[in-house]
DNA sequence: TGGCATTGGGTAAACGATAACTCAAGGGCG
DNA sequence: CGCCCTTGAGTTATCGTTTACCCAATGCCA
């Protein structure tokens, strides 16, 4: 069906090594008349490589894998994708994606993908979270995604929480602000090193806390639990430590207290300055006024990615914190 | 460095092709010992398939792939990978995605896709759009997702918007309301087509739309463009034909929709009822009252896909419609 | 003119799995 | 008792590419 190189070979009355030269081999020696004609045939014929048969002298197909513990779901996983297929594409490598989906068997899914023969494997989650490999997957996986390993063995690429804290907290105080409020989301490592963060910006700056409050009842990463902060707001504002800001766990609870704080009359920045984490589009420029927040630095994941996964020797594993960037808006 | 047959077949003191049969050939008549002999030791070895070289005599790689006109950037393609996944795991296949990203040259990537020798190829849309197929690529493509094919040649599956308008449009009529507006996305073909049913199905009831109206200045997907939402439903609801109902042009117009009712003071549904197109998870329960919506089919649409894709024959080409799900929620 | 690089290209052996053959042993049946 | 069929498994060719090795022709220099 395809054409394959023995049929160019055929057509140019050269050898079959010859035309691999031709094609491929970018420095094998070989008369330019020759190479040329070659070419014009291939293209002619419509040739395209096959992967599968190169593959069976490399040993390897041009792939990365990923393993993702979810489907992209997340607007995040399209940038930390970005990243990788940006930085493996310059290589002439495509980055296959999957799931573990349903099963959550890392090993199955890990030997699935194997069946490609890529060239290197990473794991990405979808939020910043601790992960437990397999004994038999870890020493395998080149590379892990928005988590750390919790064996501390794999090289661990995530955004640096704690110092995104400290800086936006910094921001504030920069601003002017001197009664700070937090409300975060309970439960969740990125919450966590965020809020440690902030405390110990405000440390730093001579400050406390005005209240330090969890924005739902109960943690899910899609929290569908109940939401606390028209409450806290309300309560904050009508209380006799009045924040001039409060910083919010990420953007989406930034929303919701900008709806609280129209609710109570005050105004954005004026009365109260608002700030936020992970710079999600869908909502940060859609607020009025558009919010300041702290980007992640998903892209940055995937390229550093992609760079660790096509390195002949992967690096000393350990977990590197990759920066926010902080993004002004009129919300401060 | 990998194991190949070949090492499990000394092992056990048998030749490659026994292991083969044992392994993968299901049907393949062998003492059941043996079988049993050749997995275990298989199993011990951390045997895994090379796709690769059996690739080599299949023809063809155990792949699906699709080209998509963009990253995954919305929700909904999420669904459809989903749809595609769930269905090609069930043959064995597995599902890989590529983008034109910034070069747009379909037949470029098209080429590319094609040098892993997938079973078959696909095109994705992100948003319902007609595509023009450069000739030498679009007759082998499977199937057009999400999109039509302007000859009308690719199978194409696409949401029927025009049967979602109506159905929706009905929908309010059924509850009792007798002046209904449409806030529509201009320029988009989804909008255009649901604008349509919705006609059709007031004037079926001998009703009369009180006003069609743009949400945005200029149409782009993204609707960067300033908002006219606001402007609009104020102006609605202090004229003289006030409406008892606005149909939006999709669920994130309903989300302005909802706030600009707010602020005059209109309650949802008691003083107007609105309603959407596309459920879009992150808006639709997270507004109050959670939204009635047109859910877009693209599950079904990916599943569909994967079997059409599957199959030995690629059916007569031609446009297939989806039908939308209609999702009744509080808003009506 | 003989020796020897250099250039351009051919030969053949891999890579791992599969499939079309082949073959040997044993059992059933006339 | 001989024949054929079934069962179980080995042989070998093959897919498309790359690569290690080899060979022939040419040109250069001593």
């Amino acid at each position: 069906m395809a054409v394959s190189l023995q049929d160019i070979a055929s057509i140019a009355g050269v050898s079959v090594k010859t035309v691999s030269g031709a094609l491929h081999g970018g420095s094998a020696r070989m008369a330019e008349e020759t190479r040329d004609r070659i070419r014009k045939i291939a293209e002619e014929l419509g040739y395209v490589t096959n992967f599968a048969a190169r593959s069976m002298r490399q040993g390897w197909m041009p792939l990365i894998a990923i393993i993702g513990d979810e489907l992209l779901t997340s607007p995040f996983a399209t940038e930390i994708i970005r990243g990788l297929d940006n930085s493996a594409r310059k290589a002439d490598l495509s980055v296959f994606f999957t799931t573990i989906g349903g099963d959550h068997d890392i090993a199955k899914v890990y030997d699935d993908v194997s069946r490609f023969r890529p060239r290197a494997i990473g794991y990405a989650a979808m939020y910043h979270k601790e992960v437990v490999l397999p004994l038999e997957v870890a020493d395998r996986i080149g590379v892990m995604i928005n988590c750390r390993d919790a064996a501390g063995r794999v090289t661990s690429l995530v955004p640096d929480e704690e110092a995104a804290g400290h800086t936006i907290a910094s921001h504030l105080v920069d601003a002017g602000r001197r009664s700070i409020a937090f409300i975060n989301l309970p439960g969740l490592l990125a919450g966590e090193l965020r809020e440690r963060g902030f405390r110990a910006a405000l440390d730093d700056a001579g400050l406390e806390p005005v209240a330090v409050l969890p924005a739902v009842k109960r943690a899910t990463y899609a929290d569908r639990a109940r939401s606390l902060v028209a409450q806290h707001v309300g309560d904050l504002m009508a209380g006799p430590h009045r924040p001039d800001a409060i910083l919010c766990g990420n953007d989406r609870v930034a929303m919701e207290v900008y709806a609280a704080l129209r609710k109570v009359g005050a105004g954005i920045p004026d009365d109260v300055a608002v700030a936020g984490f992970d710079n999600q589009v869908d909502i940060v420029t859609r607020l009025d006024p558009p919010l300041t927040t702290m980007a992640l630095p998903h892209r940055a994941m995937g390229r550093m990615a992609a760079e660790i996964l096509q390195a002949a020797e992967p690096p000393e594993g350990g977990l590197k914190l990759l920066p926010f960037q902080l993004v002004e808006r009129a919300s401060v």
